[in-house]
DNA sequence: TTGTACGCGTTATCAT
DNA sequence: ATGATAACGCGTACAA
């Protein structure tokens, strides 16, 4: 492999020449720069990127850590992940898909992350990435609110939670339903924290009993149940105990395929006996399941999107004002499974 | 940020003690170790990735390399990506996310890779991302077959896509199906060749006569039609030329939807009148739709982990004989889509 | 264990 | 304004 050297010997100009012919830091001449492109062309020389990171402290990567282990997508995650590399391509900026927390790392071959910044996904309630990132002295962006002790100022993209579930509880209330249960995210995501008190908020507020039944959180990753998730809660709850719950609020659409395939088993319908509402979820599935779901989009290519901007303006590649907080709007696409009850 | 010669100064050794104590390159007394972690604690000192990387010339990093900029990525993609992450971990390996031809790379820019080594997914007819990897030195494995010209030798992970196809065939033809429309995936993709292929053997060897609408290909990624293949072959096939098709194969999970969703709008049923066979696509998804859909899995986690057992054996990671080419076998699972006719 | 010569570009400084 | 020179970044590896 021919290194800079080599180049400025055949084309009789010194390294620093060449580096500036492939940086572009410094204008060379039009004939120097065609002399050093022809001979590195005949070597087949491209800078190391390597070499050059070491001086620039510049990898040009960002990270990308999901949810810890979580070994399978939603839509949400897939159509986030295709928002960061997209946008961040456009930087030039590659992406470095992390799982840091899924086994501890051990600390003697603990290295300096190679990455200029990072984009931390559905951030947990004190979550030992943050702490990771925050001492590393990292520059990082969460996509969902940070709760961990003692780190107040950070930079995260968002949707609003707490009005999201509130808004998804007020439709779902002013087509008469009372009896609404919740499949949360899983207890240790902020995300839920925020959902929950929506949930809570909005039954408080038209005066709706909030019983234990209505509220579920997903199971811990890796967990046996995590698979079933919404299956068995829909089973237990409509069939073995008979609540009559009228509406359920699925936290993705792999929770909703489940609560589908169990109101299937009970041998009700949605939505002439229960009414089905997604968060997020995947496009051509929602409209192309039957019935076709009624879900809030929560944007996730934006959110996606926005981390990535947020972060680039923390690395000082983007100029301008940025807020400490991004919201991204999300909102209620009516399909059919949601039906009015008198 | 601390480096390894303030900790070989107040720890009382020379850089190059420091430096195996991090690599366990060589063996370094206890005592001496104690001290080194000790004053590395206390000055927040880890190695410097960049700068080990420079000599060592590794990254610890490996690239994946996703379809043309394909924003959206189906339950095949889905899984195998996460196969791919968890096994690069266990070695030690990051994964770096690529789209390489999404735009055309600028020349005055272009620097060497900082990868190890490349997974390339789903390859097509002369995939510039192929010349890319040969000519630039980097190791790598397909998962699908390689069809460049000029590139002979080339390791790859794949399924018997030819048989994978003959087998689906042959399971509907059984069924008494003697009408029936694959759903393929692009043309350019070398998949598609040998599925293709694989369909006309079949339709020879049980002498059922081939006819032009019983093939489609998917449209180029980001053509306006993409998003509808499926919904619209089957409206114009079924409805509009008035073909008979009692069976569709579908290519993935989301032509899988599509198709379902046109059949629904012609009124038609599932697996009444039209049987529906899907090559791979989400568990949940293929469980929990209604009907169940049939389907042949090609296990992609399993594609992921043996592209990177076979990448890593490239980059002398892992010892022992490996073949050029490993396939992984696929099997059917039978649900409720498809139906026998008499 | 220690000392020290690398690896391979970048960038400040100097010269033209 | 462009080109050349040399110091520098931060570890690793090999000889002493």
């Amino acid at each position: 492999m021919a290194k800079i050297d080599d180049v400025a010997r055949l084309a009789k100009v010194s390294k620093g020449t060449v580096s500036n012919v492939f940086s572009q830091k410094r204008r060379t001449s039009q004939e120097v720069t065609d002399r050093v492109m022809k001979v590195s062309r005949q070597l087949n020389y491209v800078p190391n990127h390597i070499a050059r990171s070491l001086v620039t402290k510049k990898t040009m990567a960002i990270g990308l850590t999901i949810p810890h282990g979580n070994f399978f997508f939603s839509a949400f995650h897939n159509q986030f992940i295709n928002g960061v590399i997209l946008e961040a391509a456009y930087y030039g900026y590659r992406v470095l898909l992390d799982m840091i927390p899924v086994q501890k790392v051990k600390t003697p071959f603990l290295s300096s992350y190679p990455i200029d910044g990072a984009i931390v996904m559905s951030p947990a309630i004190d979550d030992e990435r943050i702490n990771l990132m925050h001492q590393g002295q990292i520059p990082f962006v969460t996509v969902g609110r940070v709760m961990n002790a003692n780190i107040n100022h950070t930079s995260s993209v968002d949707s609003d939670n707490l009005m999201i579930i509130y808004s998804i509880c007020k439709y779902l209330i002013d087509k008469g339903h009372r009896n609404i249960m919740f499949l949360n995210a899983n207890e240790l995501m902020t995300v839920s924290i925020d959902r929950k008190a929506g949930f809570i908020k909005a039954m408080e507020d038209y005066h709706i009993e909030l019983e234990e039944h209505m509220i579920h959180h997903k199971p811990a990753i890796l967990s046996s149940e995590y698979m079933d998730y919404g299956y068995e809660e829909t089973i237990r709850t409509l069939g073995k105990f008979e609540k009559k719950v009228t509406a359920i609020i699925a936290d993705d659409d792999r929770t909703a395929f489940s609560v589908m395939n169990a109101i299937k088993d009970l041998e009700l319908r949605v939505p002439e006996d229960v009414s089905l509402f997604v968060i997020c979820g995947d496009l051509s599935m929602m409209y192309q399941s039957n019935p076709s779901l009624t879900s809030m989009d929560l944007q996730p290519s934006e959110l996606g999107v926005q981390a990535v901007k947020m972060l680039m303006h923390k690395l000082d590649v983007l100029p301008g004002y940025f807020p400490e907080n991004i919201w991204v709007e999300s909102k209620i696409i009516e399909r059919d499974s949601c039906s009015s009850i008198s």
